[in-house]
DNA sequence: GTGCCTTTGTGAAGCCATGCACAAAGTCGA
DNA sequence: TCGACTTTGTGCATGGCTTCACAAAGGCAC
């Protein structure tokens, strides 16, 4: 059989689309605020930051939500994004390392707004374990996998020190959890399966001390750059 | 003269290469504590969870560093990653809004460490200003332009509610910043020449949902995804 | 010096993402 | 009902990134 339907849905969504999704998420639910029943894929695209027809291509992977002539129905289409990133469920996540940075997590409120509940907050010092944060009691780590179970915990925040990370990675592994998302400057190993995201302040001030460099270096070719190369 | 040699460094390294290097730079590090003194492309990806072929190809935008048979030396490369990512000079850094996040981000060890230097803490909440984090004290964002000029800061950090987030933008890229490091959930609409890199929990949690999704809906190929593919 | 062995640096192929450009589709006014 | 206009959905070309595979390069043992 060669006839092939391009099926849209039929097995995955690039994953380059996926990382746009919540992008434009974001920009429908701030025109919905704004009560716009209707939006262009025109203007859609320059809320989102995007080229119109990449955005159009990517809505396109979900079905066929537009109407030509007219655009996409605000509300209906964040209802179809919504569905398809899963978020008209909702997700119990567990914070491991409340440090400083656990803590902002914690009292982060777009946390909560979207589908994510904070479930537990998990530390290793006695000293913090206790402590009462954005309405929960901080609970040691020992406890992590009675945590993760009985609460249903499918996504883990890693906020360790880097030499924690790995080790707290094989324990939410172990238990069960296949998301997780690293805050800990190290490459976490995970078996096939486990989705690892990464959020790291320093990659991205070295990928912009880079530019940042060429810039101030005095143009686009700097003298520099030519000395070995003559001959 | 037709003969053309394909130098490295001729004009630039692909993004893809730049947002690695900082990797590498890492595994380097705890390579060179460790006492390693040279390091093959194979070991060196493994460390960074890449493909040794990319990471080869990734060096070789740099220069040719490796030897032949042994592999790179450990202490050389750091240098040379570095100082092609700018990190042999100190660049000042200000962080404007100083709530949950911009405190743990002022109270972060990783972000001296290498090359970056906290240069000011700026809040518009005359409540904030004043406040002692990190062996700084908050300034009143008022005094934005004048803490970017006088103390040469080059990259700012914001890490205001987004409803600011734009303003300040346009603010330090008036007073002469062309990097900008966003935390803010909104997108940052700026002139050419100006960077901007986002740093989104939000978004990087949608991303695992989705996938947390797929898999949950019953492995690795559900019976919803094979309808109307049948005959 | 010579030959073997390891590892680099890169040509080439394949894959994925981007963005243009346009036909198809649907709306809306007359 | 019809025609003009708007906007979607997508075929296609282009370009960049990834990966394989291997010739060239260099160290090392003897
Ligand atoms: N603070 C930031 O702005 C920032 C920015 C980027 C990256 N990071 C990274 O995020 C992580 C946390 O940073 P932080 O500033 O909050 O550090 P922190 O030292 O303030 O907090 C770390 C917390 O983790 C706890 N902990 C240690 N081992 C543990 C274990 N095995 N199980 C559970 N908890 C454990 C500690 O008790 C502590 O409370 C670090 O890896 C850091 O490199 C932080
Ligand atoms: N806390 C988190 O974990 C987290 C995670 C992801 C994203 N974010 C985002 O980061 C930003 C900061 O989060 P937060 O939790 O620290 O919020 P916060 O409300 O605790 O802190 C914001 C700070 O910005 C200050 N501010 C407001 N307007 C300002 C202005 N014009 N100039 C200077 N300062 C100003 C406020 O006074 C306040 O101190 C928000 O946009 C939030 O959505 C936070």
């Amino acid at each position: 059989m060669i006839r092939r339907i391009p099926q849209a849905r039929e097995r995955g969504i690039p994953d380059a689309t996926v990382a746009r999704l919540p992008l434009y998420l974001r920009a429908l639910n701030g025109l919905a605020e704004r009560g716009t029943a209707t939006v262009s894929s025109e203007d859609l695209a320059l809320a989102a930051g995007v080229n119109s027809a990449k955005l159009r291509k990517d809505l396109s992977h979900l079905g066929s939500y537009g109407t030509r002539g007219v655009g996409y129905d605000v509300q209906y289409l964040i209802y179809q994004i919504s569905r398809e990133l899963g978020l008209t469920q909702d997700w119990a996540v567990a914070i491991v390392g409340v440090g400083n940075l656990g803590r902002a997590l914690a009292n982060y409120g777009g946390f909560v707004s979207r589908g994510f509940r904070v479930a537990g907050l998990l530390d290793a010092d006695p000293a913090v374990v206790g402590d009462h944060i954005a309405g929960l009691t901080v609970e040691h780590s020992d406890g992590l996998e009675a945590v993760i179970r009985k609460r249903g915990v499918s996504i883990v925040v890693i906020a360790t020190p880097a030499t924690a990370a790995q080790q707290v990675c094989d324990r939410v592994i172990a238990a069960g959890v296949t998301s997780i998302l690293n805050f800990a400057p190290v490459v976490l190993t995970v078996p096939d399966g486990v989705d690892v995201r990464k959020v790291d302040l320093s990659i991205e001030l070295q990928i912009l001390a880079f530019h940042e460099q060429r810039k101030v270096s005095g143009g686009p070719m700097m003298a520099e750059d030519w000395a070995g190369e003559a001959g």
